[in-house]
RNA sequence: GGAGAGAUGGCAGAGUGGUCGAUUGCGGCGGUCUUGAAAACCGUUGACCUUCACGGGUCCGGGGGUUCGAAUCCCUCUCUCUCCGCCA
């Protein structure tokens, strides 16, 4: 959520730079800065009218004691038509104060300067590419492989939960469980701090970081209990600091997570959704960082190179993109998306999108610190996936096949799967 | 699932209708003393809205109510603890 300050402050600004992500805001600002406007001026009568109310309490207290009951009264009924006016006062306040939170949480977060303009995925920009792209010809797109050596069955999962539900046997499943550890450890190493958060979340955290209200579609719901299934381990991470105040010396905040992740993905489907290119539950490890607004971006740059690190290790082709304005999520203000190319499929594939929000969440999650001058003041946060499993077991599937049709283990992860071929 | 107790500032813990936004202790910060530190002593120390400022207002788990006046009384929700039941 932009902060309402920040909009009341810099409105053609907001608008001007919401156009890079395609949103046309002018119409919004401008009425959330009206209802501000009276807002304030709510805000200021309903105050002189309590002020009023808390200083004839007090005289009606001392009369009392000193036992002059008609004054006291007097001042009662005075009171009776402050509280009257109190009312409806009150009532014009808050329907313009949620009013403005209605249009407020409407708006997306504010892109970085650094943000192309732009319609779609074709409009983003590669910054960075690495590995061989050459395609032996006997490359099989990952789903071929899965059947041929009984790796990983979709029909099972279909019978069992649904389409987006498959099940992994054998060598797979411990190629899985390998990976989780290698992307932990790594983590690890890099001074992220492991958590392990629960898998269902309520309203409030899917609120405070965006998944509520506008993807709510996205997310499991159980209903019983209100409850919402983890669409990634971002929420809970995040959430943790929700409502806080941190001091200085706490920051920046690392964190890691392994969590499986649930998705609905509605509306996707076709060639996308073959294999495990999109499930509804899948593996993944994520990191997360808070930290100042001054440090941010070297933030989010650190945690880019760090992706970068993984992928290597793991011996694949890939590219980071920077997204543009219209490819870009609601909550972020720049992102990195890191494409792995899956020769069998011929075809890049998103594994990791690591994103600075800036304030966007924080101000939701009221995730504040004190600054050197001791002002309260809102807090960055970040997170990217580190990675997420089943694009990469796809891409491991389709560009470590050798001639002889097996699949070969990068060195860094075989101390992991304990294995070097499948 | 049943019965009971509770939720107060960074922490501990008073306060049961009237200058209480809240006694006190610890912790934090500043100072005196000291070569330095500790101890002792003095001062200071919550968040939010609004205002150029002075100031005003809101917040004692959340929401609602009673009252001229609520941390204090009532209702409700959430959470925590104790006991019983069930259970990986």
């Amino acid at each position: 959520m932009i902060s309402l300050a920040f909009l009341r402050e810099n409105p053609d600004f907001v608008i001007e730079r919401l156009r890079i992500k395609n949103f046309q805001a002018s119409e919004y600002v401008s009425q959330i800065i009206n209802y501000d406007k009276s807002r304030r001026s709510l805000q200021k009568q309903l105050d002189d009218n309590f002020a009023e109310q808390n200083k004839i309490a007090k005289e009606i207290g001392i009369l009392f004691k000193e036992g002059k009951k008609e004054e006291a009264q007097l001042l009662k009924d005075r009171t009776a038509v402050l509280k009257v006016e109190a009312k409806t006062i009150e009532e014009n306040f808050s329907s313009n104060e949620n009013a403005i939170n209605e249009i407020l949480v409407l708006l997306p977060n504010i892109p970085h300067s650094s943000v192309p303009k732009g319609y779609s995925a074709e409009d983003n920009e590669v910054v960075y590419s690495e590995g061989d792209l050459t395609l032996p010809s006997y490359f099989l797109p990952h789903w071929e492989v899965c059947e041929k050596k009984k790796l990983i069955n979709f029909e099972i999962g279909s019978k069992l939960t649904g389409a987006g539900f498959p099940i992994y046997i054998g060598k797979v499943a411990k190629l899985q469980r390998a990976l989780i550890n290698f992307f932990l450890d790594n983590a690890l190493e890099a001074n992220y701090i492991e958590i392990q958060p629960p898998y269902m979340v309520n309203e409030d955290s899917a609120f405070a970081t965006g998944q509520l209200p506008d993807k709510e579609g996205q997310m499991y719901h159980v209903s019983k209990d209100n409850l919402y299934l983890i669409p990634t381990a971002e929420v809970p991470l995040t959430n943790i600091y929700r409502n806080m105040i941190l001091k200085n010396e706490d920051l920046p905040v690392k964190h890691c997570a392994y969590s499986a992740c649930f998705r609905r993905e509605a509306g996707s489907y076709g060639k996308d959704v073959r294999g495990l290119n999109r499930l509804h539950q899948f593996d993944k490890v994520e990191i997360v960082q808070i930290t100042t607004p001054e440090n941010s971006y070297l933030i989010l740059d650190e945690m880019k190179a760090y992706v970068l690190t993984l992928l290597q290790k793991l011996e694949l082709p890939f590219r980071i993109i920077r997204l543009c304005g219209g490819d870009m999520s609601f909550t972020s203000a720049l992102t990195y998306d890191f494409e792995v190319f899956a020769k069998g499929q011929q075809k890049w594939l998103e594994v990791s999108s690591v994103s600075n929000f800036e304030n966007f969440q924080a101000n939701r999650l009221k995730l504040r610190y004190k600054n050197e001058n001791g002002k309260t003041q809102l807090l960055h946060t970040l997170n990217g996936s580190a990675l997420a499993l089943p694009r990469i077991v796809a891409a491991l599937l389709e560009n470590h096949q050798t001639e002889q049709g097996n699949i070969y283990i990068p060195k860094a992860l075989q101390v992991y799967t304990g294995f070097e071929l499948i």
